[in-house]
DNA sequence: AGAAGTCTGGGTTAG
DNA sequence: CCAGACTTCT
């Protein structure tokens, strides 16, 4: 029982409990991962065949996490555990199923690009107002409701939900709601949320399919249980209603995807699903000191809805956190690099020890930026993934188009790329025809002359090249198959003509795409390798999951979402600003609000011994500058825990105690973040030595400072005015030792400070 | 049909 | 600012 070696108390006897419903509640940093893995290894050598595991995760990066770690623990035993995302897993049984619910096996996976568009198209023909019937809000308000089991036959006889888009003069919705259905079940496509819908109609359904998979999974484990849906917690609950051996494993405080319709409560109302429930907390936290831990509890005891837990850490109590202002986000970005560079150099770190943490992909590009300024090597996790790049998707549509000629999204997309004149008005009169004749769009292509006015001849010869490729793909290998599809569909050639930059990058993306279906067709690990199995579920890919140097020594770059379950040494979070942290979106509800703080303790409980919060006071917006405050969250935070760092920093120009720096630092650190408010607040408050910055003069340039003499009046762009007091050392060295009106006494490297020369 | 130019709207986000 | 949709011109 060596495994169980190395586990405190709490987390053996949750190992140990196999059989019935089980609940662990994981802290953060408590182990949870190591339970789960541990758990695993405990079951098979309990005598439990590895076939009737299902584990179950939320995101591939913990699914690829989960199984390396369960791989290395059990063994060759682990191939047989099923174990994957609850859209991947599904979407495997339901390829199995897909005929007891009328699909083809080989259906497609609709991405939510793929889904917008379908839903554009019937906006079009309906002729309703895209600004009421927004792409977004429709594709968003049709997911809540397959998110919530309700086809759209419930959708059109709720009357609840009728009254509601009504009163909203949304009374349409239903329509677009049965269209959209339809259109994708005549494609043979299903979106997400259709795996988790469709797979919830199959074992309801289907007893006997139910029955099948009941036994098979006897032993079930869902991951990050707060963050299901309800259709994802209908088909955990009937999957295990036979065995009851169910652990779910979460924590409330961790819960980050309401938004997409994770519904907390499934976690909390638990128990009475379960009444023999064994409930086991997990609270001590391995990974963060106690400033770090004391600082996460004393955020989230502002939640009102939540378990009762008390995470503790018994490590050192370690750094107090640090609090860092910026004048705008570059010169944020600037300040986390920098600060990087020397934390790695004084502790002798790797780069992979730092992240920086921000709550939008776009708050990326600042850090970017200033990183590689100072080469600092870095990866950015997230954001656009390769499968999303024009060209891959293009040519990935060639290869559904093949396999699944109905798959309508995929054939709008390639008919005429590479350009083979077929225009839209044709498109348009086939799409027309194949709903008169109830037919497919490939269908009314293979009888053109017939169906579609005009038709170009080639029309015809789209289609005989589509039924080559179907022919071909039959014999040759994935990589073979593939490279004839890239060939003769003109999409190769298209692309190497093109020789801008972004051209050439995109004739090697998908030269690496390629390079990637001959690595998968080569593998020896897997039995069906052709070209329909590799790109079956590559809309289910992210972009971690053909990442090569993953053991790369750079700074990681993430969203909060993706940092979930992940750890660092030394963690930045940035962008602490109102309207962006907290999202100006989640400002309307306690409830968003409450999920924006949770998001804001996950951000905090990765990092193990330091911490850099960040805030700007400007920043870019849509192109333009806006002003910023910083986050209530902020002040959420007892002072006692935090340091501000004003290295570099002015004081107010308006400080009433100009001269006393004293008073200043030591004032209590809480209040500097607070924006002036009428009353409550301390007039103190109003000299807040995190006030505003020094606004340059207008027409402010810095000039060569080369012949800067002491006694030279200065201007500098952050701290203002100042007098040269004393130079020292020698080019391109030199510092300068400079009294400024507003801060006092700096001294600053003339080859980096930016100053500009008043008089002389 | 296709290129070029204009307009609009844009939280977070996994799969 | 920037991408994608839409409009206008050739």
């Amino acid at each position: 029982m060596d495994y169980l070696q190395g586990l405190n108390p709490e987390q053996k006897a949750a190992v140990l409990q196999i059989k019935g419903p089980v609940m662990i509640i994981a802290g953060a940093g408590s182990g949870k991962t190591r339970v789960i893995t541990y758990r695993v290894a405990h079951l098979i050598r309990s005598g439990v065949d590895s076939f009737n595991i299902l584990v179950l995760t939320f995101t591939n990066k913990a699914a690829k996490e989960m199984r390396e770690r369960i791989n290395h623990i059990v063994g060759p035993e682990a191939k047989n555990i099923w174990m994957g995302t609850f859209h991947s897993v599904f979407a495997k049984i339901l390829r199995v199923e897909a005929d007891k619910i009328g699909y083809p096996n080989n259906f497609t996976i609709y991405d939510t690009d793929d889904s917008k568009s379908v839903i554009r198209a019937i906006l079009k023909e309906m002729q309703l107002d895209d600004k009421l019937y927004n792409q977004n809000f429709v594709y968003n308000r049709i997911s809540a409701a397959k998110n919530n089991l309700v086809g759209w036959q419930e959708y059109q006889n709720n009357d609840q939900i009728q009254a509601d888009d009504f009163s909203s003069g949304r009374g349409m919705l239903g329509k677009i709601y049965e269209t959209y259905a339809q259109r994708c079940f005549r494609a043979g496509a299903m979106d997400f949320d259709d795996l988790l819908f469709k797979t919830n109609e199959l074992l309801k359904n289907h007893p006997d399919v139910l029955n099948k998979y009941q036994h098979k999974f006897k032993y079930l484990m869902v991951d990050e249980y707060q963050d299901t849906n309800f259709s994802q917690y209908l088909i955990v609950k009937r999957l295990a209603a036979v065995s009851e051996n169910l652990c779910v494993v979460g924590d409330d405080a961790q819960s980050i995807y309401a938004f997409r319709g994770a519904n907390i409560q499934n976690i909390l109302n638990f128990e009475k699903d379960y009444p023999d429930l064994k409930v086991f907390k997990l609270e001590q936290n391995y990974r963060s000191t106690q400033n770090i831990v004391n600082v996460a509890n004393s955020i989230i005891a502002n939640n009102k809805d939540q378990l009762k837990k008390n995470v503790f850490s018994e490590k050192d109590s370690g750094d107090k956190i640090k609090v860092m202002r910026a004048f705008s986000d570059n010169e944020e970005g600037k300040m986390v690099a920098e600060a990087i560079m020397q934390q790695r150099s004084t502790n002798g770190l790797k780069w992979k020890a730092f992240a920086i943490l921000y709550r939008t992909n776009a708050q990326s590009r600042s850090m970017e930026e200033a990183l590689r300024k100072l080469n600092i090597p870095y990866k950015i996790y997230g954001g656009m993934s390769f499968y999303q790049r024009k060209e891959i998707k293009d040519l990935i549509a060639y290869f559904r188009l093949t396999f699944n000629p109905n798959d309508e999204e995929a054939l709008k997309r390639v008919i005429n790329y590479p350009k083979r004149g077929i225009g839209d008005t044709t498109v348009d009169r086939i799409i027309v025809a194949a709903d008169r004749n109830q037919l497919t769009p490939f269908e009314v292509i293979l009888q053109a002359p017939r169906y579609v006015e005009k038709a170009p001849a080639s029309l015809m010869a789209f289609a005989t090249m589509i039924q080559s490729f179907q022919v071909i793909t039959k014999t040759l290998s994935a990589y073979d198959a593939a490279l004839h599809i890239a060939q003769h569909s003109g999409l190769l050639k298209d692309l190497y003509d093109d020789k801008s930059v972004e051209g050439l990058n995109r004739y090697e993306n998908i030269q690496e795409l390629l390079n990637g279906i001959k690595e998968f067709s080569e593998r020896e690990d897997i039995e069906e390798k052709g070209l329909e199995i590799f790109m079956q579920d590559v809309a289910l890919l992210t972009n971690d999951d053909n990442d090569k140097n993953k053991d790369a020594d750079t700074v990681s770059l993430m969203t909060i979402h993706s940092s979930k379950g992940l750890e660092f040494p030394q963690v930045h979070i940035v962008g602490l600003e109102e309207n962006l942290f907290p999202s100006q979106m989640s400002l309307n509800s306690r409830s968003d609000l409450e999920e924006e703080r949770r998001l804001f303790y996950v951000a905090i409980t990765r990092a193990e011994y330091k911490l850099t919060i960040s805030y700007a006071t400007s920043r870019f917006k849509f192109g333009t500058l806006i002003n910023c405050e910083p986050s209530r969250f902020l002040d959420e935070i007892d002072a006692k825990y935090l340091e501000l760092d004003f290295s570099a920093k002015p004081a107010p120009a308006q400080s009433a105690s100009f001269g006393d720096e004293r008073s200043a630092w030591s004032r209590k650190p809480a209040d500097a973040f607070s924006k002036p408010k009428p009353a409550t607040a301390p007039p103190i408050k109003t000299t807040s030595i995190l006030a505003k910055a020094h606004v340059p003069s207008a027409g402010f340039k810095p000039a060569d400072t080369a012949n800067l003499q002491v006694g030279m009046q200065v201007e500098h762009e952050r701290f203002g005015f100042g007098k040269v007091i004393s130079l020292e050392g020698n080019k391109p060295d030199v510092k300068a030792t400079i009294f400024f009106k507003e801060i006092g006494q700096k001294q600053l490297l003339l080859k980096f400070a930016k100053l500009s020369i008043v008089s002389e």
